[in-house]
RNA sequence: GGCCCGUUGGUCAAGCGGUCAAGACGCUAGCCUCUCACGCUGGAAACAUGGGUUCGAUUCCCGUACGGGUCACCA
């Protein structure tokens, strides 16, 4: 077989050589030991949060060793691709505060263009390129065409691949496969030129030459050293519309690009041996690789399952309309991906992520189930620390697009409303009420709308509540001090028989009826409806006499 | 089914041959407090399993089980 002449068949409009294209890449001028990374979607969806992890650690090596983090688009599949999906997921991660320093970005229209000298950086754009270097494997014995009819290629794309392999047996399958890879190959050139010529599409094959009884030895940065059999699969470099796959435009890219690490999910550990052998073939040098751990969820065996894209908490969006900070969920990641984060956080609690020293090492191996729990209380920690200005601009933000008419009322006074969320806030032990801004209407919706009103507990009787309310109305003064309300209020207790000392009451209950504990809810789920609610004497402060007074009495009047 | 990866409390995790096996979340008891919280002090709760190697294995090796991933002209 002439190498040559088929390669001259196969590409004849092809006329650079690899060289002129590696004159167009030169190499990056980048400080000793800065990372070259890159987040590299298909544009087929949202972000979710299993894509949100990779994608972090990618910026952070980045951008803390001085390297360059970029985005290239990997829309090979035209069939898979939806429309404003790209432009979706460049959105999604600005909002988590992931910036690109290269690469495709919205410009000043709306539309993806590129920015950067490496480009460019969608790969649909790239055809020419890969050509190449496809012509070059073809000249040097590596790899060879398949030729179909058109109607067998129709016939493929109507069934579903996936489906169809499970549904077989495996050995025969792999059998009949093997068996029509080793017939592929001895194509000759007679039978290329005679396809060329009745415009027959094909597909280019790599020639793999590995044996998988042999294996290579490998180091992942995370997984550490690893035996990866040899590939024998002549797998696809270009689809039959000449576009490449994963496979080869990740070898092409990543190498033309200056990738120095490739961070991606372990579901791409057994394709590890062809890009080996890609590599190889190609004469490049190897990235270095991170394959890391897929957040898992669990299924409704018990059963834990990747995070897929339907899946609660996969959609990045979601956490948007949920209410949940970027902040937060960027930090809740934080922990998940080093463990000895939150060791760092606890020691430096007001620096922000970015300043923590991000460790390869301290990289967890194994998959993780998502937690909306730890989450919850990572959100919290942080709301807590912020100041009322911040949540109240904040709340008010997300209740405007995600609960207008909540907006509205938070809107209508933002002096009332800053001063509703500066209860508690500051100091030493700032309350921890707000996990995520949903979380704000159940916690103070009740100085708008008093309209939800917990049930009192069944062992106090109606009269005790009643007399505990007109009680407390009797002797109501705004201007009283704290202490001197709070006093009031013990007199209160004291009158129907409650204890107004806690220890008194806890050394003997029986000797009451119950305590001014009782009688503070009692209070409480009169003004404000609920039996958790922040410190009711500044709850009363902030809603005014009037209020106060109407809400006591209206549920005095229902009682 | 072949191949690959993984396995410390319910969850996230320290550990890297000798520890009473950290810590965080959640759960829970009590304390503090003028109420709700916050906070504090405790508690229950784990090395999947069988063989080795070793004076000694959670830690090293092999097998087993279980879980995950992958085997497309998808990425």
């Amino acid at each position: 077989m002439d190498h040559a002449r088929l390669a001259d068949l196969l590409f004849p409009n092809v006329t650079r050589t690899p060289e002129d294209i590696e004159a167009l890449y030169p190499p990056r001028q980048l400080p000793e030991g800065a990372k070259v990374t890159r987040f590299a979607p298909s544009p087929t969806g949202f972000v979710h949060f299993g894509g949100l992890f990779p994608t972090t650690i990618g910026e952070r090596l980045a951008h803390q060793s001085g390297g360059v983090f970029y985005l290239r688009i990997e829309d090979t599949d035209a069939k898979r691709e939806v429309e404003g999906a790209a432009e979706g997921l460049i959105r999604t991660l600005e909002h988590y505060g992931i910036h690109f320093d290269e690469g495709a970005v919205i410009g000043e229209d709306g539309k993806i263009c590129d920015r950067g000298i490496y480009g460019p950086y969608r790969q649909s754009q790239r055809g020419p390129i890969y050509h190449v270097y496809a012509k070059q494997l073809v000249a040097l014995g590596k790899a060879y065409p398949v030729f179909t009819t058109k109607e067998e290629l129709e016939a493929m794309n109507a069934v579903d691949k996936k489906a169809e392999i499970k549904a077989k047996d495996w050995h025969e399958d792999q059998t009949a496969q093997r068996e029509a890879m080793l017939r592929a190959r001895e194509i000759t050139l007679e039978e290329v030129e005679k396809n060329l010529a009745e415009g027959n599409p094909f597909v280019l094959r790599i020639l793999a030459d590995g044996d998988p009884e042999k294996k290579v030895p490998f180091t992942d940065l995370i997984k550490g050293k690893l035996e990866i059999p040899e590939n024998d699969e002549d797998f696809v470099l270009l689809k039959s519309d000449g576009i490449p796959t994963y496979h080869f435009a990740h070898a092409v890219d990543d190498h033309l690009m200056g990738t120095t690490h490739v961070i991606r999910g372990e579901e791409w550990l057994p394709s590890l041996a062809k890009h080996i052998m890609l590599f190889r073939y190609l004469g490049f040098r190897m990235p270095k690789y991170m394959h890391i751990a897929q957040i898992m969820r669990l299924d409704e065996n018990g059963n834990k399952k990747k995070l897929s894209k339907r899946d609660m908490g996969a959609n990045m969006d979601d956490y948007s309309r949920m209410g949940y900070a970027p902040a937060c969920v960027c930090e809740y990641i934080m922990t998940l991906l080093n463990s000895n984060y939150e060791e760092w956080h606890m020691q430096n609690p007001d620096k922000p992520y970015t300043d923590f020293p991000f460790n390869i090492k301290k990289m967890s191996n194994s998959g993780c189930l998502f937690d909306f729990d730890k989450l919850n209380d990572v959100s919290k920690n942080i709301i807590s620390r912020m100041s009322a200005e911040e949540v109240t601009a904040l709340v008010t933000a997300w209740a405007k697009e995600y609960d207008p008419a909540f907006g509205e009322q938070l809107a209508r006074d933002p002096a009332f409303t800053q001063a509703i969320f500066a209860i508690g806030r500051g100091g030493k032990k700032p309350r921890k009420d707000l996990a995520t801004w949903a979380d704000a209407k159940p916690y103070m919706g009740f100085f708008f709308d008093p309209a939800q009103i917990d049930a009192y507990p069944e062992q106090f009787s109606i009269e005790d509540i009643k007399a505990a309310l007109v009680g407390f109305l009797r002797s109501y003064d705004p201007a009283d001090e704290m202490n001197a309300w709070f006093d009031k209020v013990k007199a209160v207790a004291r009158e129907i028989g409650y204890a107004d000392d806690m220890k008194a009451y806890k050394a003997d209950p029986s000797a009451f009826r119950g305590s001014i504990a009782d009688v503070s809810m009692f209070l409480r789920v009169a003004v404000t409806g609920k039996m958790n609610a922040p410190d009711l004497y500044t709850v009363m402060q902030i809603l005014s006499k009037d209020e106060t007074v109407r809400r006591v009495q209206s549920m005095i009047d229902r009682l």
